[in-house]
DNA sequence: TAGCTGACGCCCT
DNA sequence: CAGGGCGCCAGCT
């Protein structure tokens, strides 16, 4: 609900701080690796992040996973959805058209965490 | 203990 | 224009 992220001194858990930024993407919205990974400083980090998301499986909060794509707008992290027709029927629930693992006008729905916060 | 892989990204050939 | 290789950090075997 809050919108507010604690990025206080305390940066515990680079996990954490990925959950937080990838909960914060609106809806309709989505964000790629990279944008985050580089939010964090981690500019090589963007394995991290989708390592991170493997993870968020063990979060309590849902994290919006499917709006995290690479940075080429494709569903790379589709297959390890369950089912994978999840992503792409999520995305497409927010008015975002996949077509072919490939986000349709991805320019137009990228958000980057950079420049939005 | 040390090494390898991994939901990526960018540079070089 | 296309393909291949290296780099980032953390977790797992």
């Amino acid at each position: 609900m809050t919108k507010t992220i604690k990025l206080s001194e305390k940066n515990k858990d680079f996990f954490d701080h990925v959950y937080q930024v990838v909960r914060l993407i609106p809806y309709g919205r989505v964000s790629s690796y990279g944008a985050i990974a580089n939010y964090l400083g981690r500019k090589g980090g963007a394995r991290m992040v989708g390592w991170a998301m493997n993870a968020s499986h063990n979060q309590a909060e849902a994290v919006p996973a499917h709006r995290v794509v690479n940075r080429n707008g494709m569903l790379s992290g589709k297959a390890h959805f369950n089912p994978p027709e999840v992503m792409e029927n999520l995305l497409s629930a927010e008015g975002i058209k996949v077509i072919d693992d490939q986000i349709q006008g991805f320019k137009n729905h990228f958000w980057d965490p950079i420049v939005e916060l």
